[in-house]
DNA sequence: ATTCTTGCAAAGCCTTTGCAACTGC
DNA sequence: GCAGTTGCAAAGGCTTTGCAAGAAT
């Protein structure tokens, strides 16, 4: 990721333990739920299931698609990861330590950009305000092709000429 | 919908007529396709597939699920349509003679408010152009609560409290 | 002990596709 | 008549779920 972390006070694993432990019916924490919160937060940008799923099985371990998948949802849940739909793909990033983001998404090799921007804070908060909108959180994602990839095109067409 | 339509030259049919016959391979526009397009343009707002299928039979007309799906396909290309990823959602809007707008999600009743915002598009503008980064188009979805699902929580927890 | 979690396989949901019959051009 | 379209049913992805066995508190 690219954006400065912000800083938090608990590790990932026990804000999460916090979390299942405060639930109305308190819930169970797990040898799988922490092998998979270890491996979301050494490493991963943004990842599908399946990344994570094949993640988790490359190091050798066996958990479950099933584990992996309502693990994610308590993940959610709590806090610690956000889910967002970047076209017809579900990729889950940091939401704990990690501060309010957009998205560039290049559409030819699939970089995710993040990027800040109080303009499009400022003018969000004008909009809902307006409107007596009680905004629980949003999601903006731009879709196009990076710098890299549009180089690369304009390159190739270069050669095409000769 | 709610923001004033832009003037069109032509009638959507026009249009996808034109756009099926300008193809390499041109394409053939069908009686299914005009009962859609004319269902599609007549009455709906924000739609799926489903909701499509659906009202399109209970019009009495026969189209399959397939047909619906390919035609949608088309109208996306040829511009008549806009897709759009709400939550797990997939769904529909004019593109042809409507302006680029945002949304804003009710997630109690589902109703989706459009607005537009200069600073949004100023903003978007200014990062796309610092990244070089040649965007094609964005999604904007603020999800949460609309005014009235507010008022009629307030009113509730008011009662609850006698 | 009790209650929650796991793993498996099955089911769900939405969307796409192969193919034979059909139809616009 | 040729090439693209339709409808059907089947297959595809991805995600969820019922259930019996296993683990956390």
């Amino acid at each position: 990721m690219s954006l400065p972390a912000v800083p938090v006070s608990q590790s990932p694993e026990n804000k999460f333990r916090e979390y299942l432990s405060s639930r109305p019916k308190p819930q169970r924490f797990t040898d799988q739920q922490r092998v998979l919160v270890q491996h979301i937060f050494a490493q991963h940008e943004h990842f599908d299931a399946d990344q994570l799923i094949l993640d988790v099985h490359g190091a050798g371990l066996n958990i479950s698609r099933a584990t992996i998948y309502r693990t994610l949802s308590k993940l959610v849940d709590a806090g610690l990861l956000r889910r967002i739909e970047v076209g017809t793909r579900t990729v889950y990033e940091h939401d704990y330590g990690y501060p309010q983001h957009e998205h560039m998404v290049c559409e030819r090799c699939g970089k995710m950009i993040e990027f800040q921007s109080e303009s499009i804070q400022a003018a969000l908060q004008q909009v809902t305000e307006q409107n007596q909108f009680l905004a629980s959180g949003h999601t903006l994602v731009v879709r196009g092709v990076c710098a890299e990839c549009n180089r690369a095109r304009n390159a190739k067409r270069r050669l095409d000429l000769i």
